[in-house]
DNA sequence: ATAACTACTTGCCTAAAGCAAGTATTTTTC
DNA sequence: GAAAAATACTTGCTTTAGGCAAGTAGTTAT
């Protein structure tokens, strides 16, 4: 690969590192962490999903996730049920008071970025997405290799 | 803005956090973490930049940045030299050693990068490119309303 | 000369997160 | 079908990241 293609991939990663964090600096003004709040909108997409899928999707520490699992549990957020197929698995899902926090912070999250791409115009925001839209294809394809 | 809009920016957020998140973790199996990592990148790619200036680009805690800056100076990655001229400034420099480091660690980087990116081919990779290009234009323009 | 401001430092503290060992259950293997 | 290996999750312990506020030294404004 190109060095000048890497680098032009690593000013846009740090570019889009600094994105990304105006946004989530908003959603951090709560009483809930990113973690947290990615906790919760995985649940929320798809209910039913187990710890270890969180794991996988988000990617975090399994000991920290239970923990965190636990908090919202205490914090009657979450919802487990364990499979009885399966003991060792449980199911989550988000209580009706989770569900209303996190449509709260989803809310909020939906504010910071429109505060953010704010200035775009109805056709450069279709441009935007359409380029998301491209690059999330190009670098999802033909991972098989 | 539209919600669907809104909902398509944050599908690209978290999918490119993901990818992201892949090439931070190699670097992340050395003796550095990310954000001494960036200290590094700042001060490589502008010799003579202050804490302050450092601050703002990477938007990070100056008590933090500070002590960070001084292990790396104990580290003999880092120079400091005092501004003759105002006494409170610092002037950063990388050390012979300290760009001998952040240039392996640069390497690395580019390494997991291309990892991530190897199943483009050239014309894919300047469909990629322009992408980005324009992402950061249609961000960075007019953000004066 | 004093007050206000700036650049950086230091002390203190909490939250985030990693790692390893442990428990309970299920699956595999001989 | 019992022992071993694997899976899903938990718990204890520890390190690291990072925030906040007060402090120091120097500079600029009034």
């Amino acid at each position: 690969m190109q060095k000048e293609t890497i680098d032009k991939i690593r000013a846009f990663n740090r570019f889009y590192t600094g994105i990304i964090g105006v946004i989530d600096d908003h959603i951090l003004d709560s009483p809930y962490s990113l973690s947290e709040v990615r906790v919760m909108f995985e649940i929320y997409h798809n209910s039913n999903i187990t710890a270890r899928q969180i794991r996988d999707i988000l990617q975090v520490d399994e000991g920290y996730l239970s923990r965190l699992i636990a908090k919202q549990e205490r914090q009657a957020i979450i919802q487990k049920k364990r499979s009885s197929i399966d003991k060792r698995i449980t199911f989550l899902t988000l209580t009706k008071k989770g569900e209303k926090i996190f449509l709260k912070l989803n809310e909020k999250s939906s504010k910071s970025i429109s505060v953010v791409f704010s200035h775009l115009n109805k056709k450069e925001q279709k441009e935007l997405t359409e380029h998301f839209e491209r690059i999330k294809i190009l670098l999802t394809q033909k991972k098989i290799k």
